[in-house]
DNA sequence: CAATAGATGTCGTTC
DNA sequence: GAACGACGTCTATTG
């Protein structure tokens, strides 16, 4: 770790040079503009902000609020740092797409250096894999007498989370979603759409979900589809956790 | 500003509370463990790793690599800190919809405190705005005829980029993409179907983008929709930035 | 590498 | 406040 206040220039330039060499994440706080180019291209004016450069090229830089960077790049960038009279200059680039961040430092308050160890990962629970896995597990969620015959099923026009059969053999395509989004609905409607053609039979078209928006539902209606509401708590505790609700058509 | 290295966990605590009172942004480097509770939840192990708690509530965990925060709380809300024995447990709290992250300090390296002051506002070049008002500004871009009637009409089922008429009377709906997916032509879908029931005569469906997959044109053809690609830089220098297709239909 | 869909997405805008 | 779509989305997964 290595950390200076109200570093020169020229301070924060070997800081930061020997950081990048030693793959060490680096904080600078300080009076900076940015313009970035790329895919869009934007310029923001002068403001004391937080920029964060990691080992792996992920640049970020933060304004005093707001959850996301104002500008950044992601990982595989690379930051090069240059001196002109009494400014700093931070420059990242990024190949594919090519894509330019330059940090202008009129003033540095802070810079510091850090090696992080860390060997963790994230365990996350309650993901749209684990509800698909519930169903697999728990076809009756689905509907009594529903038959899984395959997961992630791909077709020309993207995969299925679920398809299979229900108790009278039609074919049936489930699309599973933590929140039910009208986008949903047509991903479900593509898939639908796509069997109809294929399979022998009726093909319905069941949307399962732990959150449903009133549009939703009236365009699964339209469509002819049906909807389950999972609920994901009584899920975990193995009670049945499904709402059923079939539109009729 | 205020930088303490290796602290106290009391010392932690002074400064953090301090800074919350004072709404400076607090940088802490350490070693923590994170447990996350909401929409979903999560479990990370100890690691180092850099947190960044904002004014406005906005928290922060970065890991040494990775464009995205791995444990985060969005703006409004609202973090505390305390110490037990030789940890220190910075909690933060989000109301709707609660949400709560806890980092466990196990040890803190680095502690920093810094008033920033930042009113400049990014300024974005290159969005599907833009794009909208291009072809508003060119409608021969849609193709030679197109009048524009309305932008952004809102339907049941969302809003409609742009819609007009063609030179023989039809209806067309334009839907404006700077990437164009499946999800797009769906989108486009949704408003033609909805306005085949309104408008008397033909209703055409063209999506603009500024790229294209081969799936998406296959997904447009079976809809009988056109495409349009624009060329964003020709767009700028006012050239014609179209390359048209009518798939026939 | 392109293409496709998920995400604790976040964020802005509209109803 | 809910809902809906854009985003320089980012990221993982798969062909």
């Amino acid at each position: 770790m290595r950390v200076v206040l109200h570093p020169s220039p020229r301070e924060t330039l070997h800081l930061v040079e020997e950081a990048l060499r030693n793959g060490e994440t680096i904080l600078l706080v300080g009076l900076c503009g940015v313009e970035y180019e790329g895919r869009s291209s934007a310029t923001l004016p002068p403001g004391e902000r937080v920029v964060f450069l990691k080992s792996d090229g992920t640049l970020l830089v933060h304004q005093r609020v707001g959850n996301n960077p104002i500008c950044w790049n992601p990982p595989g960038s690379r930051a090069k740092i240059r001196q002109e009279d009494e400014l700093l200059l931070l420059e990242s680039e990024r190949l594919k797409p090519r894509e330019n961040v330059k940090i202008t430092f009129l003033q540095v308050v802070f810079a510091g250096s850090f090696e992080l160890v860390d060997h963790a990962e994230l365990e996350l629970r309650g993901t749209e894999r684990e509800l698909v896995e519930t169903l697999i597990q728990h076809p009756n969620l689905v509907e009594p007498g529903f038959r899984v015959v395959k997961r992630e099923k791909p077709t020309r026009y993207g995969v299925i989370d679920l398809y299979g059969m229900d108790g009278e053999g039609n074919t049936v395509v489930v699309e599973v979603k933590r929140l039910a989004s009208f986008q949903a609905v047509q991903q479900l409607r593509r898939y639908v759409d796509l069997l109809k053609q294929r399979e022998p039979g009726e093909v319905r078209g069941v949307l399962v979900a732990t959150r449903f928006t009133r549009g939703v539902k009236a365009l699964l209606e339209d469509c002819g589809f049906e909807y389950r509401v999972l609920n994901p708590r009584k899920i975990n505790k193995g009670e049945k956790g499904v709402q059923s609700r079939l539109t009729d058509y």
